[in-house]
DNA sequence: TCAGCTTAGGTGACATGTCAACCTCGGTGG
DNA sequence: CCACCGAGGTTGACATGTCACCTAAGCTGA
């Protein structure tokens, strides 16, 4: 088992390498035709999808798998240049309702026929639907993979214990 | 076949939110359990294949398709810490060697061991020889795409490096 | 009803990435 | 020899992401 790891691990980067480069090109083709960053993209894309607009900041960081501070800051930043606009939630006191303004939604419309057309250049067209199908069954299996790794071990510990055979317990060198 | 593409791109989309989820998990698994960054592991890994644990800036920023400042930046914060040293070039007094200290070179060990757990454990159990290596062909086929594109669209020259420093032209709306 | 826990979200410090301006060295044409 | 241009790298300002901590509002049980 050991001994066939070395080339499917080679396989795996070259693999992570050009999955990289595809998107940074994405990004920077976005960027260049709107203005915007893939951070703005995600969440105008998201939100034009949403009624009225509108989408809870729970919702939200549900729907992107962000941090909390992260969509914090972001949404500060895009309601600074007018894009979104943040209003108190109904339902629950603590939380808040990000709202499309006209403006963003006129940059998401756009950005998204931008990535469209970017996807489908670079991505449809080379892959074709069966070797996207497939693209698509495999992430569903990471996707589940990655979920029982999680739950099985929330603090991370078997990759520290294989590297550090002899102190299985102290929480490390200061992270960052 | 513009009809066929809204699922084609649902498709992309839900491989892309898979991606994003391993890398991060990858990503946070590595941090804990050693203290290091994507980016530090990166170039650790990097210079453990050079002989002598010694490369070229330049060459480095070619294997890692990184932007100059982008690399000026992380080794000198990696040998502010220890972990790089920064000799002058032989064959050209513009240019620097970036070496591993004997730190470094432990740590990237550590660190190879770590990745390569998370990476077996996560992605090889997750998908079999077989689907990695349809994976790895895909991959193969998304490069020569995207080498394609960029080199018909000539504004796309900052993926790579700086092959043809020249004005760049109009950049539509302020970037970010 | 109120103490104590949990949850939604924000804040500030710091790490990282990008862009543009800058410095120095190498090569080249006069 | 030297004026000049282009390449290798660095720097500083700023955008973005992360972590730890903070506040306030909901919830639960005695």
């Amino acid at each position: 088992m050991t001994a066939t790891t070395a080339s499917e691990l080679a396989a795996w980067r070259a693999y992570s390498t050009a999955h990289d480069q595809l998107t940074a090109h994405l990004s920077r083709e976005l960027a260049r035709a709107t203005g915007l960053s893939e951070a703005d993209y995600r969440i105008l894309d998201a939100l034009l999808d949403a009624p009225g607009g509108r989408m809870r900041a729970l919702e939200l960081r549900w729907v992107l798998q962000w941090e909390k501070s992260r969509l914090s800051h972001q949404v500060g930043r895009m309601a600074r240049r007018g894009l979104l606009g943040r209003e108190s939630c109904a339902e629950d006191a603590r939380g808040w309702d990000i709202t499309l303004t006209p403006e963003g939604r006129e940059a998401g419309a756009r950005a998204r026929l931008v990535r469209e057309h970017s996807v489908r250049r670079t991505v449809l067209e080379a892959l074709g639907p069966d070797r996207l199908a497939q693209l698509a069954e495999t992430a569903a299996l990471l996707s589940a993979r990655l979920e029982r790794v999680a739950e099985e071990d929330p603090s991370c510990r078997a990759a520290r214990a294989e590297a550090f055979p002899e102190a299985s317990e102290d929480p490390g060198p200061s992270p960052r």
